[in-house]
DNA sequence: GCCAACGTTGGC
DNA sequence: GCCAACGTTGGC
């Protein structure tokens, strides 16, 4: 079983809307990036991910979730209507793929990006590098505890 | 709203 | 295959 981070957007698409779902269960669409697409081809049933808000106010990680389903065809990547439309994402050539992920909790407050830059062992987290955009990325199992122990404090 | 950093595109 | 231009991400 391994550990996973995955950003989004609260104004687009929240932890809260997540856990509203039917079975609190919903695909994980619009990934557009290589290396977080090849990541989320990793994931297998009952990996766990950090539910992370990005481009908010308090940037940080709100929630637990699950893979529910491996990955399969991003389909809003065929949809001229969608605002996650690729045209070069054919039918016969899947080039996007998405997973289901459920939700599991809420953490019992948020554990901020600011929390997140100042320990010592969440340094070699991706999300925390100079410049790093990925929005899919693994995380090690002391990294996840690193931030579970965060959500404990204070 | 600004802007640094990054990935992608496309001309050559 | 190089690389400049461009669009996007995302913190602040």
């Amino acid at each position: 079983m391994r550990y996973w981070l995955m950003k989004s957007e609260p104004d687009v698409y929240s932890i809260d809307d997540l856990a509203a779902e039917p079975d609190a269960t919903s695909p994980w669409e619009g990934v557009r990036n290589y290396q977080a697409r090849n990541f989320m081809r990793a994931m297998r049933v009952g990996d766990l991910a950090l539910f992370y808000h990005s481009n908010c106010k308090t940037p940080g990680v709100v929630g637990v979730m699950k893979v529910a389903r491996e990955s399969y065809p991003d389909e809003t990547a065929f949809d001229p209507k969608s605002p996650y439309h690729d045209p070069k994402s054919r039918l016969d050539a899947p080039r996007w793929d998405r997973v289901d992920v459920q939700y599991i909790r809420h953490l019992s407050r948020i554990v901020s990006l600011a929390e997140i830059r100042q320990c010592p062992e969440l340094a070699d987290l991706p999300l925390v590098r100079r410049g790093n955009r990925l929005s899919v990325m693994p995380v090690t199992s002391q990294q996840w505890q690193a931030i579970l122990t965060l959500e404990q404090h204070r």
